[in-house]
DNA sequence: CGCCAATCTAAACGGTGTCAACATCATCTT
DNA sequence: AAGATGATGTTGACACCGTTTAGATTGGCG
């Protein structure tokens, strides 16, 4: 029940394997760490030789890459969904950064990946834009609250600003220190929801910049 | 000269082989990136056999733990500098992140290393409480900067916000597509000062909230 | 000096990424 | 339909890796 698919009789041409390859390393990520994920045991979790990945993938970091690009899509929807179902603007802003930390927490090896693929290419563009994992929507949910969209380098600092505190704390919020202060703000997503308001997530001009 | 200390005669016994071992691989890591720390390498550029770390560290891993305290202990210091020289209470605060994040910029392999040892066993404290690694400067100058002392969750909630903002900007300073932001902000401190600036790294009732 | 524990080496094991050579198959041309 | 062809999979090999075991060397203590 490890590798194939049910009882699907095996082929020699597994029909869509850089798929299959790209689920079973998720498979394993999520099951046995990041250390785990080897090229060959992404091709024995899908039945199939050593060798096979190759014809699919140039590299074993093109394999981690394809597998996070799909993250990076997931996070884009998981991030969509959170601004749509916000009541006003300024929830909208929270709601992106709560979802976002939920989504590492659920998946850490996942985002793991997702992030070092990221900084190998020294660049997240080529997926968080492409996949459009959020960055569009927080610049627009920017705007909705009330920045200024002709202040351009504003605007830029603000999103860049939001990222990296959502990125802090999707990556602290595993640590075991917080445990008493995650208590007591309700949870991990209390806790993302606090640390993220507290740390500004907002445009300068749009927040109300006290608490409420 | 990639291996022994000058022209130093190698004896049987290095003298103090474990330090010999956290300087080669500080020093691959640095020249060749995370991927070529080899425990094997690194015995190698000690000019010493490949289980001769054994000897010293009982894994790879403790190894890097090892390294990466070093990391953390250096981070202590230039956090501390930075928060001696600054002229006030607030610009403490500012000072600390950005010294924060110029260490991981300087450093990047060395940092994502540290924070790897940290992620692993789901705890920063044995490294970066231990170590002094800024967690009790930041909640020193909070308070220099009026935070209420009292306020245990307030408190802790900055200092949190703080350090993940801090982390968030060390890890995302090095991606291209922030160049151009980073030259009208005048260089990656200026980047970094303006983001952790933005993001409100201090406490609330301290803050003026609005810009300096 | 003689012994012991600490330290280092040598050799081996299984696992890994990757490549070259070969096998199988789907598809297109004739 | 027959056969060529390129895409896809397999086998076997290579170098490297982490780690262990057994043995060599050495510094320091009696």
């Amino acid at each position: 029940m490890a590798q194939a698919h049910d009882q699907e009789i095996r082929r020699y041409h597994h029909g869509d394997l850089s798929r299959a390859l790209v689920q079973a390393g998720r498979r394993i990520l999520e099951n046995e760490g990041p250390q785990a994920l080897s090229l060959r045991a992404v091709a024995r979790e899908a039945g199939v030789s050593p060798a096979a990945p190759y014809h699919h993938f140039k590299d074993k970091s093109d394999l981690l890459e394809a597998i996070a690009k799909e993250g990076w899509m997931e996070l884009g929807v998981a991030v969509a969904k959170a601004r749509a179902q916000a009541p006003d603007a300024r929830a909208a802003m929270t709601n992106i950064g709560v979802a976002y930390v939920c989504f590492a927490r659920d998946n850490p090896a996942l985002y793991r990946t997702m992030y070092d693929a990221a900084c190998d290419r020294a660049t997240m563009g080529d997926h968080v834009k492409e996949a459009d994992s959020g960055w569009s929507h927080v610049r627009e949910a920017l705007i909705d609250a009330g920045a200024d969209p002709n202040d351009e380098r504003e605007l830029q600092l603000a999103t860049v600003g939001a990222w990296c505190a959502a990125h802090g704390v999707a990556e602290m919020i595993g640590f075991r220190e917080f445990e008493p202060l995650k208590a007591a703000l309700g949870g991990e997503e209390g806790f993302a929801r606090a640390v993220l308001d507290h740390v500004g997530i907002y445009a300068r001009r749009a927040s109300g910049n006290g608490r409420d």
